[in-house]
DNA sequence: CTCGTTGATGAGACCAAGTCTCGTCACCGT
DNA sequence: ACGGTGACGAGACTTGGTCTCATCAACGAG
């Protein structure tokens, strides 16, 4: 038998959810949060920086999976195409669990100033990794730029409406859905 | 002679941009903010909600702009037009005395994850503001959301490229031809 | 002129986030 | 068998942020 219960990064991002739910995530300490995880302040902080990232944790997985879609499209890949490669590559952080959380994490997010703070440092970041890739492709500056604020915002909005239980569409297809509905807004631009 | 030192508000301002930059921020104390404009911590946040919020204030009146800029537009404006009476509506808000302090805050919001968080959801309000003045005006949705975020990258690029000095051109002019570039990228994109 | 009100501030207690140091002890390789 | 490693607990400590209460110049009513 081990001496600590597995997996005490999981059970602290389950109890942080449970409790941000349940009685608001500014009233929650993180010692209520450390204690239903069996664990203490201390070892929360070893594991996230602060309170705020272990809803967060794995988002920066995305920007790696999206900057690795968009440098591996085909060299003569058009920008937008790239950005396609860049979002099928991110399907592989979209799991049945993900999937599960995702409803319940946008309502915390969506309850607390702070957390969307925090979200719209992840979506800038998001943005940047992808712009950068898409640089390295060569592409230049105000158009990197443009696509890849087009590609987040159809990731962010294919995350949403996968979130939906009434679209049974995979995430893959949603995002290809969102960026060229998106793609199509921005050329008829007057 | 009045009882206080009058504008304490903005002795807090200019104390906070001048420790921040002397010796970073996040060593600085808010006490020492608050000594430096002769008052105390709880002044200090009678003034601000908290140690990041002093760089920012004044920026709700950004979005203030933006959506009056864009709500005033003629009926008959495109939504790009209505984009452009925005950025032109919130010349207003750059003064000579912005222009100044421009370089300096830069420099202090890039050396600070915490600021630069802060940064990302002014963004994020900013674009949310104009993109709902955008959905007022009969906009539909993807469309309304494509501009805005067109209209708050102008936005933030032609502050850029302001503080610059060597380039003397109007903050109006200056949006004006960074929003006609986004453009032209944006109905380029393939 | 006097007096009560107003409102910005100071003083300081208080809580929680986040940091840091030190001690513990199962596990693992030698 | 034994020493090293690493995850964890305990707890002190700093600082951001809140709250309550006291102070006192300005101001207006009488």
């Amino acid at each position: 038998m081990a001496r600590w219960e597995p997996d005490a990064r999981l059970r602290l991002v389950r109890a942080a959810i449970d409790l941000y739910a349940e009685q608001g995530y500014e009233v929650t300490t993180v010692a209520q949060v450390a204690e239903r995880a069996g664990l203490t302040k201390a070892t929360f902080f070893r594991h996230f920086p602060d309170k705020r990232e272990v809803l967060f944790a794995g988002q920066e997985h995305h920007s790696t999976l999206l900057a690795e879609g968009a440098a591996a499209a085909p060299d003569g890949a058009t920008p937008l195409e790239a950005v396609t490669a860049a979002l099928d590559h991110a399907t592989a952080a979209f799991t049945p669990e993900q999937r599960a959380w995702g409803p319940r994490l946008r309502a915390v997010v969506a309850s607390s100033a702070e957390l969307q703070e925090r979200a719209a440092f992840k979506r800038a970041h998001l943005a940047a990794a992808l712009a950068d890739a898409l640089r390295r492709r060569g592409v230049p500056d105000p158009t990197a730029a443009v696509a890849a604020e087009l590609g987040v915002e159809a990731f962010h909005r294919a995350f949403d409406r996968w979130g939906d239980t009434t679209d049974d569409r995979s995430y893959g297809d949603l995002a290809r859905s969102e960026l060229h509905d998106l793609h199509a807004a921005a050329t008829a631009l007057r």
